[in-house]
DNA sequence: TGAAATAGCGTATGGATTGAACAGTTTCGG
DNA sequence: CCGAAACTGTTCAATCCATACGCTATTTCA
């Protein structure tokens, strides 16, 4: 019964297998999953096996597996800890979608490894379904139905995702100067024997100097413009 | 120089060294890449190793390291050829991105594994940059500016890999109902305690039920009106 | 007090990426 | 035409990783 359920379910909800006999656990999942954290901020996503907590915590590889039923099972707690609670939200379905919207890049951009968690299923997890219900919430004032509720949390959810993962991708290297320039001279010139109109002149202008900043605004305010419209049409 | 240059760049572009003395390679780069995007249709992403490779191909692992410098650079090639060139737009930027959209969602259909492919920086690969250019094409004819159709790019397909994710990974699995069920007896109580009004209710009505086949038309009806706002208020 | 349950450990397997050294093959330079 | 340079694939190896199995030691319930 319990078996059928998704990795990390049970755990996320604080369900511990009631103890009985044999010796006391030296460790906690609650402290696995802080070291799984800790080397996820210092590493990175990859950083965070189970070999290198188990080092860390001072036991044996294998003695996770006690506490753990696998490295992904690990990876849905970890994730759901680290991203954390959603804020208090404004007032306002566009205020409150602003808002959720921001705290959403700021967890990723606190934790950049939390892009890289693969994306297992529909949220299961404490944290996760905060997140979800809040915004829902929020939304209950527009007056649409459920369905499309979902469907405007989506298209924002993974508006957040794809523009922090953007946000980190160009920010990432220190030498990305360098290499933009490596690149450039590289690819123009394909670009143009290519028949590549467009990037070629994105390239040569450098209008795609201007800046990512403003993107997260932009974009943001072509979905809830277009949400508006929806809300208007009813 | 040219090692400054992100993995897969020369190579996708069809640069090769310039073989001069030496035994003639046994295999070639697109025969790698062609076997990489088999085993990715037939046993999804991470089956795509350089071990397997070249066990298929008859020579040693190391072997494949003479063809590409690393396994990095083996998934930027795999991923170009396997997402293959945009389809022609038709006229009409609302249309143009529309079918778009549509196309990108169609190709993570056939390939899911696609999704999986890490994604490592701007893209700089033909494939890649032909989706782009053409996209942009069909944005010129809404008068905005390069910076604003960008965005509205990054939009589109943000969007896109995000339904698309969305779909397989709840058309994932067949007993993906009988876990869901079992995910909501075990969920609900919780929910209800744990004050989540509005999943509590998606979950006892049911709601969910609606299907998803409509979230890409709603998804992109949401993203479309919002760029005619902006393109209005011009 | 003894038996049952369980924790951690050692050992082992199978897989991955990548490096170093080496031997064979081809072709250019003279 | 021949040696040397360059490049090939190979073996061997190191270093990670996630797991599985079985053992021993410990704790607690009956």
């Amino acid at each position: 019964m319990s078996d059928e359920l998704p990795p990390g379910l049970a755990l996320s909800w604080g369900v511990h297998p009631v103890q009985r006999r044999g010796p006391k656990p030296a460790l906690s999942v609650e402290q696995i999953v802080d070291t799984g954290i800790e080397f996820g901020d210092s590493q990175g996503f990859e950083a965070i096996s189970l070999q290198k907590i188990a080092a860390h915590l001072g036991v044996s590889t294998n003695a996770m597996y006690r506490y753990v039923r696998s490295k992904d099972e690990l990876i849905v707690l970890v994730q759901d800890k680290a991203f954390g609670l959603p804020p208090e939200l404004p007032e306002g379905w566009r205020e409150a979608a602003t808002a959720w919207v921001h705290a959403q890049v700021e967890r990723f951009t606190e934790r950049p490894w939390l892009l890289d968690v693969p994306i297992r299923g529909a949220p299961v997890t404490p944290n996760s379904l905060r997140w979800v219900e809040v915004m829902l919430q929020a939304l209950e004032s527009t007056g649409l139905s459920m369905h499309d509720n979902l469907g405007c949390l989506l298209l924002l959810n993974g508006f957040a995702h794809n523009y922090a993962s953007l946000v980190r991708q160009l920010g990432a290297s220190d030498d990305m100067a360098v290499q933009a320039e490596a690149v450039g001279r590289f690819l123009v010139p394909r670009l143009i024997d290519g028949d590549y109109p467009m990037l070629t002149a994105l390239y040569t202008n450098q209008e795609y100097e201007d800046g990512i900043d403003d993107d997260l605004e932009f974009g943001l305010a072509r979905i809830l413009d277009g949400i508006q419209v929806l809300i208007d049409s009813h």
